[in-house]
DNA sequence: GAGTTTGAAACT
DNA sequence: CAGTTTCAAACTC
């Protein structure tokens, strides 16, 4: 096991700790020279083999990525116990424990050379400890990079040691505390840090380990796939199989889920960080930014993660993820995430209590979690420049909560747009090139919330119900679709944050209408705008206020977030909306005839924040004709594959007339055969969902599951190839079943709790049984929509 | 940039 | 509730 770079490494070390500096920095800080000198050495080693071995848990694999990023030494398996340790540090103290679990698991892999000898000294009470610190270090922010430095040294040393040393004791320790709770945790943190700076050290290692991430996160970009993909080719191997052993697990846990998302993460970027430097992974790391950054990330990957759940449960033996392409793919996700991202920030700040955010979020105690961490965004400003108009509309709806901060509200609200604005322009031009990832992150401000929310999206929804206007509508905008305005909808759309970016150009309405972008969102309008005779301004508020009392008196869903997201967040839907950014649905659904959803005419084509994951599929509630909606059609056809979807585009751009109609006819036909099919069938139906439900939802709970079956896919697909009637009966069983699930998004919706039922009086929507949301679902089907519809059948005559 | 198309919002 | 009008964004040229 022993490799000759742990020689070589601990050599290094050796010198390092007799080196005057180190001596010095031991002398500054309380912590015990011992453990700093090896931390330097668990960077180093990093070893993607063990990685595979580790996986027992969601979370080592996470802490391994961390680690990785920061050891660039991918070959040393011991390093990668180390690695492990430092990430387990990293995670929260439950996670840590199960980190530990991990590594203990992880260095029985690596362990015997491994442990590189270094002074590993420490007691395993200590490991446990530096396990328990770590992540209170991530919580706390490091200060300066030096003390990340010297901290590392130790952190890693710690960690090395208790590879070495400790693991499996260890390990059962860790478990005890985790399963104990967190105070035990902290009080073994307590007595075994020797000081807060000592944690704030490990903080710093955190930081850098964040840092990292951060970079990771920048690379989402297309070009950081790409290097990523380059860096797959060779680590390719351990990278993918980590993250296919990660993918299974983290289904398991949604906390694991989120540090999963990290490690995934991590894992990508591991490469790069080395590429890039080590050094730069601690340096700044302990910069609020960089955390947020990695927040962001753990948000996207977390969806991504959950996306990857649902892909790993459909395609289990396929170990998607591992796949070249695949990572392609997953870079691509790791995109759109990102520009959920910001809301991931504000997740990861929730998660993360820290500083900047805290504050603000801690004054409003009442508001939901979310609106807490946009409101500590605004403090953040920096990282929150995107961020900034959410937080001011945030703020706003606040205030407006209490009717006594009505004006503040407006203010804040006018504030937090003219804030945004220039955030917006700004973070969006540059950040383009930067990619999307950061403007997502800032712009998702409010994709964040659906993102972040698991809770999010529910708490969206509250929020907006409970919220008077702007609030609601701003968050709501956020996810509106509206953003679609600019050609970079992402740029705005995460600039703005929707408020604050978006711009009027209404000439007629007086922007007291909803057909004012800015209105309609609960924003007043700015300078940007071209309105003209514009009321929407705090100087109007009475007339704002009073008009959207009107329209909210006929419609109190006026205001209310077009789209939801599928967020997942929240456990109860959970299951329904299914998690992928697909989920994400647009609460009336579009009426769209001519443009076949596939243009932003359609208000569920058009987008989202999320949009860019995957944009929002039309859905049951829909009463548009001919869709072809990409992301998932009203026939519960769902995402399609990308070359299917690329086809269709094609098809939409280039397709004759007559094709499209030939295609519409195609559609109504199966539509109307569904309807029949469906119709008559309920029970059956049923039982062929619940049947199905084993096959599709692997992943997915029932619900969901029973969307996918019926997913869209196979209405889809039976639509298009002319199929048999049978998918698409059994697709409106489908239909029928997810209804029921549907409620819960739909509640807010007021769409048709019952599936048939819902249909539109145009009885339209009655036919349209697949819904979209079964995001898994449609991806499968679009992935493979033979097959998949192929196996449905099956399944349900059997049952049947 | 002007004109057209589109579909939501508003109105009847 | 259905149909029509108004409106502004999206799109095309």
């Amino acid at each position: 096991m022993d490799t000759p770079e742990r020689n070589q490494i601990g050599t290094p070390k050796a010198k390092f700790e007799d080196s005057p500096v180190f001596n010095y920095i031991n002398s500054l800080s309380p912590i015990k020279p011992v453990k700093s000198v090896h931390i330097t050495q668990t960077f180093s080693s990093l070893s993607f083999a063990s990685l595979p071995s580790v996986f027992t848990s969601p979370h080592v694999s996470s802490h391994k990525a961390s680690r990785f990023l920061r050891g660039h030494n991918p070959s040393d398996p011991s390093k990668s116990e180390s690695s492990l340790e430092s990430g387990n540090k990293v995670s929260t103290n439950e996670d840590a424990a199960e980190l530990c679990l991990n590594s203990a698991e992880l260095h029985e892999d690596c362990v015997p050379g491994d442990s590189i000898g270094e002074a590993s000294v420490e007691p395993r009470n200590e490991h446990s400890k530096f396990v328990i610190e770590l992540p209170r270090n991530l919580k706390y922010d490091c200060g300066s990079p030096e003390c990340g430095a010297t901290t590392r040294c130790g952190t890693e040393a710690g960690c090395e040691s208790e590879v070495a040393d400790l693991s499996a004791p260890l390990v059962p320790y860790v478990q005890k505390t985790s399963e104990n709770g967190s105070s035990d945790d902290g009080a073994h943190l307590q007595n075994i840090c020797q000081s807060e700076q000592r944690n704030e050290l490990t903080g710093c290692d955190w930081e850098s380990l964040i840092s990292g991430a951060s970079d990771l996160l920048i690379f989402d970009s297309p070009n950081g796939s790409e290097a990523f993909r380059g860096i797959m080719q060779n680590p390719l191997d351990s990278v993918t199989r980590f993250c296919n052993s990660l993918m299974p697990r983290l289904s398991q846990n949604e906390t694991a889920d989120e540090q999963n998302v990290l490690v995934l993460d991590t894992i990508v970027s591991g490469e790069q960080p080395e590429t890039e430097d080590p050094s730069s992974q601690y340096g700044e790391a302990s910069q609020p930014e960089d955390t947020e950054l990695m927040q962001d990330h753990l948000n996207s990957c977390m969806v991504s993660s959950q996306i990857e759940k649902e892909d790993n449960n459909l395609e289990a033996p396929m170990q998607f993820n591992c796949k070249p392409g695949l990572n392609l793919h997953r870079g691509l996700r790791r995109r759109c995430l990102d520009f959920e991202m910001v809301g991931a920030r504000r997740k990861s700040l929730d998660n993360v209590p820290n500083s900047s955010s805290s504050m603000l979020s801690q004054s409003d105690e009442k508001v939901t979690t979310n609106d807490k961490q946009l409101v500590p965004m605004k403090p953040g400003g920096e990282s929150s420049r995107c961020i900034l108009p959410g937080i001011g509309l945030h703020l706003n709806a606040l205030a407006t909560t209490s009717k006594d901060y009505k004006t503040i509200k407006r203010e804040n609200m006018a504030y937090g747009r003219q804030l945004s604005l220039p955030n917006l322009t700004a973070p969006a031009n540059s950040p383009t090139a930067g990619q999307g990832p950061g403007h997502e992150s800032f712009s998702s401000a409010s994709s964040e919330r659906d993102m972040d929310g698991t809770e999010n999206g529910v708490q969206l929804l509250q929020d907006a119900s409970q919220e008077p206007a702007f609030l609601a509508n701003e968050e709501f905008n956020q996810n509106s679709p509206k953003k679609k305005r600019h050609v970079l909808p992402k740029f705005e759309q995460a600039g703005e944050t929707e408020s604050s970016c978006k711009r009027c150009n209404c000439k007629k309405s007086k922007c007291l209408k909803l057909y004012c972008e800015c209105f309609a969102a609960g924003v007043y309008c700015i300078e940007p705008c071209s309105c003209q005779e514009c009321f929407n301004k705090p100087i109007h508020e009475d007339t704002v206020l009073a008009t959207r009392k009107q329209i909210e008196s006929r419609n109190p869903l006026a205001f209310a977030p077009k789209v939801i997201r599928n967020a997942d967040p929240v456990p109860e839907y959970g299951e329904e909306s299914s998690k992928t950014p697909a989920s994400a649905r647009h609460k009336r659904g579009c009426n769209c005839k001519k443009s076949s959803c596939l243009k932003k005419y359609c208000e569920c084509y058009q987008v989202h924040p999320s949009a860019y994951l995957g944009g929002v599929g039309c859905s049951i509630s829909c009463r548009c004709e001919g869709c072809k909606n990409t992301f998932g059609r009203k026939d519960g056809s769902f995402m399609l594959t990308e070359t299917e979807a690329d086809e269709e585009e094609a098809e939409a751009c280039g397709k004759s007339v007559a094709e499209n109609h030939q295609q519409k006819n195609e559609i109504q036909e199966n539509e109307e055969q569904h309807q029949d099919s469906a119709l008559p069938t309920t029970p059956l139906r049923l039982s062929r969902q619940l049947v199905s439900l084993p096959f599709s939802s692997k992943n997915k709970p029932p619900r969901s599951s029973v969307f996918s079956i019926g997913s869209s896919s196979g209405l889809y697909t039976s639509q298009k190839l002319g199929i048999l009637c049978p998918e698409t009966k059994f697709e409106r069983h489908i239909q029928a079943v997810p209804e029921d699930e549907m409620p819960e998004i739909l509640q807010g919706d007021g769409s048709p709790s019952t599936g048939i039922k819902t249909a539109s009086p145009n009885g339209k929507r009655v036919c349209p049984p697949n819904r979209e949301f079964a995001p898994s679902p449609g991806r499968r089907a679009g992935r493979k929509l033979i097959l998949q519809s192929i196996p449905s059948f099956p399944s349900l005559t059997p049952q049947n």
